[in-house]
DNA sequence: GAAATAATAGCACGAACGTTCGTTGCTGTA
DNA sequence: TACAGCAACGAACGTTCGTGCTATTATTTC
């Protein structure tokens, strides 16, 4: 039983590069077994079937997501400095990986195809947006930001701005440094921080 | 040859359909020869090649979407209001069909993937982003937005939340209204309408 | 070290895909 | 009336996919 999650480890692992350089889609049972230098049978044996292998890389994918940008800052007391680290460590994992992010290509592909794959999707965004939300709301709280920020809107917001930073940088409206991210967030920042007293 | 073209653009008709609901890869040959009551031979024969098939699919969309959003408004001699009612055009249009835009699904889904297909994208967004920066740099010049607007950047943050609104309203973040849109949009052209002199 | 169990490989299947081929109707012109 | 050309069809091809069986190796347990 050891000898197994290993191997399992380590194709989740190659599984999760393939399917952030293209799509969940095309990681094929078969290409992923020669990119592992498995048989397809011996690979499948781990996963029983391809929904079972896409949520596990979907739940692999959220599990590094959290230990490179959500953890990290996980015991920061002050919510505003959090919220920024966050985001900062979001878009530095983001960025470094020239690649795209596997939940926005996954959600695209999959928004439309009904089963467990689509609503685990839904439900890491939705989970996603609230935690969000919720930062938003304590930094609120706290003082940093006006009374009166919509923390919803809020959100809704920077995972736009997030959106088109990644989907413009590829015809080279974006440059690598997420130059105009980084100047519109910043407006969003100064737009709803509280006015110095 | 006139019955062909006839039927060509009844294929492309029902194509689009299918493809704004799923995808562009979902839309196999033979799911749309079963859509068209046609076989898939007879079909095939129209476009020699499912890639055909693909670029005469987004060629057809292209279209549609500058039927009902460029030119309605491209005798509109003030850039400002032809900015606004594009926009509203825009985003009345892919509101009002409750699928999701194939040029947004079909990015994602070919973005890594090489070919003509792919090369059309990126033409035809950049083609996109560059009318509408244009349209802002028109309405700066023409003195209804501030002398130092940067028309990309406008035009970043526009995309963004049209992207955001897209993708949120898929788990009930953004409602069907587009409210979070309309919002942020307006404080966008607020943030850059020239003061009352 | 043997017995038990887990992990992997080999092989074959059925289905779906894009594509090709030969043929059949239909329509308009000589 | 004969013929040419286009439009559409049915059947089949080769390939790839996910998946199920059966055997064989590796690993763990006693």
């Amino acid at each position: 039983m050891r000898k197994g999650k290993q191997t399992r480890q380590q194709i989740l692992e190659t599984a999760l590069n393939i399917a952030t350089g293209s799509s969940l889609n095309d990681l094929t049972i078969g290409s992923l077994a020669a990119a592992t230098e498995m048989s397809k049978s011996g690979l499948f044996a781990h996963f029983k079937s391809k929904e079972n292998l896409q949520l596990a890389v979907l739940e692999y994918a959220h599990k590094v997501f959290r230990e490179r940008v959500i953890e990290p800052q996980s015991n920061n007391e002050d919510p505003f400095d959090r919220l920024l680290k966050t985001v900062e460590l979001w878009l530095e994992w983001y960025g470094q990986q020239a690649q795209s992010c596997i939940y926005i290509s996954a959600t695209t592909e999959f928004d439309d195809q009904p089963g467990p794959v689509r609503d685990k999707l839904k439900r890491d965004l939705t989970l996603l947006l609230s935690f969000l939300e919720n930062l938003v709301t304590h930094t609120i709280e706290k003082g940093d930001l006006k009374h009166d920020t919509d923390a919803k809107h809020f959100v809704f917001e920077f995972y736009s701005l997030y959106l088109g930073s990644q989907q413009m940088k590829w015809v080279d409206f974006e440059d690598s440094d997420q130059t105009h991210f980084w100047r519109a967030f910043d407006n969003l920042i100064n737009r709803y921080r509280k006015d110095k007293s």
